[in-house]
DNA sequence: CATGAATGAGTCTTCATTCAT
DNA sequence: CATGAATGAAGACTCATTCAT
């Protein structure tokens, strides 16, 4: 009897804190991670301003949490993905498929992911950098598997391999998180998911194009300007001291 | 002699202008956004703190102007490049180029731009995420092209072709911000380059690999669980609440 | 038999509020009247949070009861010892007697008592500053009685007599309590004890020395400079607009 | 000129720094240490909220400040007076007359010193305890000095009678702060200054009264009973479980 | 133009107090 | 009686922005 209570208690807080942590996300892919208030969480979650800091220590710990349970969902299910799949192809297709059910089932806590996970300075609590990092070089794995076994060209970088994949996917996404893409049905979804997995295997040329042989590689771009930065083109707003003029 | 000196004020003020420009690059690419404080901008620029306020009218423009001189740079260079090429895989190599001499040339300000750019969320004076969108769409036109004189692949998407091509840039680049690659010398950064155009052109699949007929398009993926959002595992950090048990 | 069970419920409820009680002298001998929380004493006594709202009406309550509750008892044996005594200089060294033995079993009571009372400021729902100054009256009749018997030096305020022999007193112990002195072993503080009864009974000068007759009293205090308060001279620490220079 | 305009600006600067510990000294009499809000502080000083910022790093800043500046003036005319003096007691006196003297140019400061230096428990950024300690250890160098020459009772503890010294100021001064004396005219504390000092120097009993020699020292004091705190009394109040009965 | 002191609104965080179980 | 989750008012601190010199 009193351990059900217990439990029951546990679930009670289990579930208040989950509510708190969903209202974070909320208001977060809103207003970012900056733009986020504590009071906006706590008035999302329905609860009181006080409750916020009763199961989460401070701002930076609540923001920390919703990073880290979303990712390492997707983390999880990615593992997952990985060890069922047979193939090579399919595999890099499970991934794909990964992140795109993900963003069907919770576009908001994707739109999260993608607009912060990485992007922060280092700083905060936990190294978001790194747990990205931790899932590039997981992938990475399995480009060299697929290296060594002659799956994957010889002269491709499996980091870089890797790096690519999850740079497709992620920008395949924000154009729907930015709404270049809308995402009217499902279907778009799906066309584009596999969209991504078949140019990350096959290229966007056709098959059987001849490749362009004069400018493979190491050309010098001569478009650069040397000593010339990308700030050295003015503004074309206008300040007060122009507006003088 | 009025005139003369009046060009030197001139001169002077825009001088003044593009270091307070570089300083928040500088400052913004070591905190971020939001950490970045005026006071940060003017010591690292050498002026005093209200003359900050004197050539940008306040913080949000200042920004503003951080991000539009260097995007409009880069798109600058883009077209530049895009007219200039031939074929349609080197206008892809070109644009892949451009970015990462880009970021050769100014590893701080492409910093700025990947870890900023429509990441915030609309509401500054000015849209980033439509300036990301309006270079994306350029970019589809390049796509459209081609796909209509047979170089691109029957079933692809311009618009998607042009997001996952800036996708892997991006991603690419991200690396090497990160610290994920490091950027010893310039052949790494050369070497990368030319995999992510390459491998946006014909995959990472060595040519005369058959294609896999059984899963190739529309499959659902079993490894996702209905109803289940990414927040429902539960955070590894201990709450107040939690640690009472 | 009813009886009985509501006679042991309401010596375990005594118990329970002299837990807290207790708890709260320790906590507050730590941390000091502001910076104990009411988590910190009901965790001191092993309690419920709520349950110290069972025992008392609010913090404030709380607060008073400590102060009541010691200084009662000290006052209590005070008034016991001034009615047993019977010359006038064993009254003196009762009333330091007590001080002193109430030290030595409850330092951490007489370090709240000394550090608290009559320190904050009045508002509290009892005035902590009245409880003191009704000792001072208290004993200010006892020197008013040996004042009319020719014990007490005819120029001098029995009022101010009884001050001074509490801050001798207060000052005695606080030099323990700050630690200046050291309470290694008993003696010191016996010694202690009946040096500042013989001080203020017979002075520091050694008897017999010739009283200085030039400056007994009135003189004005030439080292005073008049219109300047103590906080003219420049602190010592920097603030932000001094580093400035 | 530019040394005038800058001298000018030095010192409007630390003329708003004066107000502002000023109208803390104000603000802290009134509601002592931690009743003090900045807020009040800066309404008092008729200054901004966030000025008080400008000038003092944060409160404990500020509240140290009001210490250090006040205590240090202290230290430094006490010094100053006993560096004057010829004759032992002359310096007692100088030493008590510093002290009155500084009630009587500023009571509100003085207040503030007696009523929280010392008084806080450790952890504030500078250590006021030790501030407190380091005077009378000063003072005790005097005593040690006259001891040696015999002006001082053989059998006293140099640091005690240090101790005791400003016990019996303290306490005198206490009286006037918590109103159990009425400052109505100078003279009123002029006799206080010179009973405080000559009860100090020679008691307060008269000249030639044989000392009871029965119960000189080391006496237990019966009227204490052991194992038993002064907690141990009920408190009068009423708690709610109280109140049920 | 240049300077940096002054302003004050906006947020986080703490903690006394209440109340449902 | 006992518990500790829930509440929300209060106050410290930051920092964008203004303005007098």
């Amino acid at each position: 009897m009193a351990a059900k209570a217990l439990a029951q208690q546990t679930t009670r807080e289990q579930d208040r804190r989950r509510t708190i942590l969903r209202a974070a996300v909320e208001v977060f892919s809103k207003k970012g991670y900056h733009g986020c208030r504590i009071a906006d969480v706590a008035r999302e979650a329905g609860v009181a301003y006080g409750l916020v800091y009763h199961y989460f220590k401070n701002k930076d710990e609540l923001l920390e949490s919703v990073f880290t349970s979303g990712w390492s969902g997707f983390v999880e299910r990615l593992t997952e993905q990985a060890s069922k799949s047979t193939t090579f192809e399919d595999r890099v297709r499970g991934v794909v498929g990964v992140a795109f059910d993900a963003y069907k089932h919770d576009p908001r806590g994707v739109k999260v992911l993608i607009l912060e996970v990485g992007r922060s300075p280092s700083g905060g609590a936990v190294n978001r950098g790194s747990a990205f990092s931790d899932v590039i070089r997981l992938a990475s794995l399995l480009f060299q598997e697929a290296k060594e076994k002659g799956h994957l060209k010889a002269d491709m970088d499996p980091l870089l391999a890797a790096t690519m994949l999850f740079g497709a996917i992620e920008m395949g996404l924000t154009a729907f998180v930015l709404g270049l893409l809308d995402r009217k049905d499902d279907s778009v979804l799906d066309r584009a998911r596999d969209q991504v997995a078949e140019t990350f295997l096959r290229g966007v040329v056709p098959a059987g194009t001849a490749q362009d042989p004069t400018s493979r590689a190491g050309q010098a771009n001569p478009a650069v300007r040397s000593k010339q930065t990308w700030t050295s083109s003015k503004s074309p707003t206008k300040s007060r001291a122009q507006r003088r003029a």
